[in-house]
DNA sequence: AACGCGACCTGCGAGC
DNA sequence: TGCTCGCAGGTCGCGT
């Protein structure tokens, strides 16, 4: 389910119910959401036991918590003060179907509940972050903090700090993050040998987009998924990335305005969905802008990457040799 | 470096 | 009704 927007509205979420919390209990009830984590559940469970929630972070679609030892645990016996355990966090990627979700105690269990972190008492607030996962695209796991010369996380956290989680190291700064280089973009971007859409959806390059935003980023910008990287102008990808930039923003606002219950919802932009997608979903269907301009042109979905991709035929016409 | 593909999973709707 | 098929917004790792 979830691209750049979705996550950003969940970290949003959580950040005001999770930071500064302790978490007390972990229960794994399916440990195949723990695939990642190469220890083991007891591991997993044992390590953030006692551990507090400093922040909640995001960089493309990865999502993780800083910890911290609960001030009062004894330190480990085999460790000098002087040599510190190594920073630490819980990262969250939400595959295709995750939800963190905070619920109460006695609401029952969802009927993919994978993992169940138990939270120290808060005034009114629910009690327990739940991890719902119906495919296991996704899944929870520790990974270190490790310094970045690139000015921490970005994305959209409140706090950053100089270091990032090891396992998203390799991912780029999204469209909406405010350190996000266009020149250095542009200019990787011209370096490959490939398609426009590939490029888009190769999160080491700019993250965030997934295969909705991207079809929606090249109808607006009207560009076709095949266009050869390695020809595209500068002013044809700054308006491929603005359309990128414009199409999340929009959704993020469509999620956070919808966000309002006890619990943190990915599917808060589902209803955006419905109502703004130009090209997502719509096979058939007449191209909006040719429509405004009194042509009928039916969307077409084609296969690319093992997946569907829209286009609209007659303002987004696939590139022929040499002439674009 | 880039690609195409399979692997990882469950569930839903369409069609027979 | 029950079966199979195709499809689903992600990522990783392999062989070429």
């Amino acid at each position: 389910m979830p691209e750049l927007p979705e996550v950003e509205v969940v970290r949003r979420g959580l950040v005001s119910w999770v930071r500064g919390r302790t978490i007390t209990s972990v229960d794994v009830l399916d440990p195949r959401s723990l695939r990642r984590h190469a220890l083991g559940p007891e591991d997993f469970a044992g390590n953030l036991e006692g551990a507090r929630v400093l922040d909640v972070v995001r960089r493309g679609k990865f999502l993780w918590m800083p910890l911290a030892d609960t001030p009062g645990d004894p330190a480990p016996h085999n460790q000098a003060p002087h040599n510190p355990a190594p920073a630490v966090a819980l990262m969250a990627h939400l595959g295709m179907s995750g939800q963190l979700l905070m619920q109460d105690a006695r609401v029952p269990d969802e009927k993919h509940l994978k993992v169940r972190l138990r939270l120290s008492a808060a005034g009114d607030m629910p009690e327990q972050l739940r991890f719902v996962d119906q495919r296991i695209f996704g899944g929870l796991f520790l990974t270190s903090l490790i310094p970045t010369d690139d000015g921490g996380p970005g994305g959209l956290a409140e706090t950053p700090l100089p270091l990032i989680a090891e396992e998203a190291s390799h991912i780029a700064r999204d469209p909406l993050d405010p350190h996000f280089s266009f020149d250095a973009f542009y200019r990787r971007l011209r370096a490959r040998k490939t398609g426009l859409k590939r490029a888009l959806l190769d999160q080491g390059l700019v993250s965030g987009i997934g295969n909705i935003y991207a079809d929606e980023a090249l109808w607006k910008a009207q560009l076709h998924y095949a266009r050869p990287t390695d020809t595209l102008r500068r002013a044809e990808a700054l308006r491929v990335l603005d359309a990128a930039r414009d199409v999340m923003t929009d959704a993020l606002a469509a999620g956070g305005t919808s966000f309002d219950s006890l619990y943190v919802n990915v599917n808060g932009a589902s209803g955006y969905f419905e109502r703004s997608l130009n090209a997502y979903g719509r096979e058939g269907l007449p191209c909006r802008r040719c429509a405004a301009a009194g042509r009928v042109s039916p969307l077409l979905r084609e296969q690319f990457m093992n997946r569907s991709s829209y286009t609209c035929p007659v303002c987004q016409p696939r590139p022929r040799n040499g002439r674009w």
